[in-house]
DNA sequence: ATTAATTCTGAGTGAGTTACTCGGATTAAG
DNA sequence: CTTAATCCGAGTAACTCACTCAGAATTAAT
């Protein structure tokens, strides 16, 4: 019922990927590309929300690339995914400022949902803090792959 | 970046006026679409999968309707909501039984994120197994309401 | 200087999903 | 027989997803 999109999927794998070379050398997106397996024009979409939200850093012209703007233990999995899915709540009920304004249901009076979604989100991002990059680099060994057939979303069965 | 389609949030809100009248009285859709301010005919599919999934139960005719099949304090939100989203894990990675046939990446020996979404998943599944149908009756005073305005999914905010 | 390698940017697209609606068949109560 | 309800399948407008395309800007190496 849930799914992470491939924003999520790739956008994990290309941190991934840049954490196993943290202090090592630049990535491009075509080294990247190859060695996890990914669509190049993709990555450069996905990989500009990383910049802007400064958890990776560039360099531009040739022989440029990407690397880490902090070190991997210091790079949580709610950031990366916040990022790279677009997080925002346009129903207040779930805003994490409790002050705005509320849903329809609730200025009624009446949100019988909300402590439910409330609870999952929860367990959601307290899962994802809990988690950061280099528990990720360590649990998979690197060996470069060629790209699978055609993606699609991945969905987290309940 | 992830979110709960109208089908789970109007399906809950269905489940909790059901368990509100349970033991008491059939509930007909037309008066559960006018109570909780939602659109009949959407919720003729919605608890379609209810009744399959045997979390409802209905009777034809004039003055039918549904009742929930088993009292609140034994449905689980896990239920309710895989039946609404409708679960399945196209990727064998994050399948339930384990046995499945592995994902693209997988097959090739290093799935990076696997670990990741099964974590993720746990959570996710835990707490909605934590949460059963009459906790939410209790939380939410029953005051019938209009329909907000045009609705769009849910999103949960990281 | 030129070329090649790279990041950057905006626009477009085909397939799929979402959130419904429409039309009607079936069943049962009064 | 009429009315109230569940059932069922199809259709649809808007949106999202997972990309691709085309090209401009920047820099290193030759």
């Amino acid at each position: 019922m849930m799914h992470i999109s491939t924003k999520g999927e790739y956008g994990v794998r290309v941190m991934i990927d840049l954490a196993r070379y943290y202090n090592k050398k630049l990535r491009s997106l075509t080294d990247i590309s190859q060695d996890e397996g990914l669509p190049v024009q993709y990555l450069e979409q996905l990989i500009k929300k990383l910049r802007d939200a400064d958890l990776v850093m560039s360099a531009r012209g040739a022989h440029g690339g990407y690397q880490l703007s902090r070190p991997p233990e210091e790079i949580r999995m709610s950031e990366v995914l916040s990022v790279l899915e677009g997080a925002l709540a346009p129903y207040a009920c779930l805003s994490v400022n409790g002050a705005e304004a509320a849903c329809g249901w609730d200025k009624l009076g009446s949100c019988s949902t909300r402590s439910l979604w409330a609870r999952l989100q929860d367990a959601i991002i307290s899962t994802l803090e809990s988690i950061t990059l280099n528990e990720l680099v360590d649990t998979a060994p690197h060996t470069p792959i060629r790209m699978p057939e055609q993606q699609q979303n991945i969905k987290i069965q309940l």
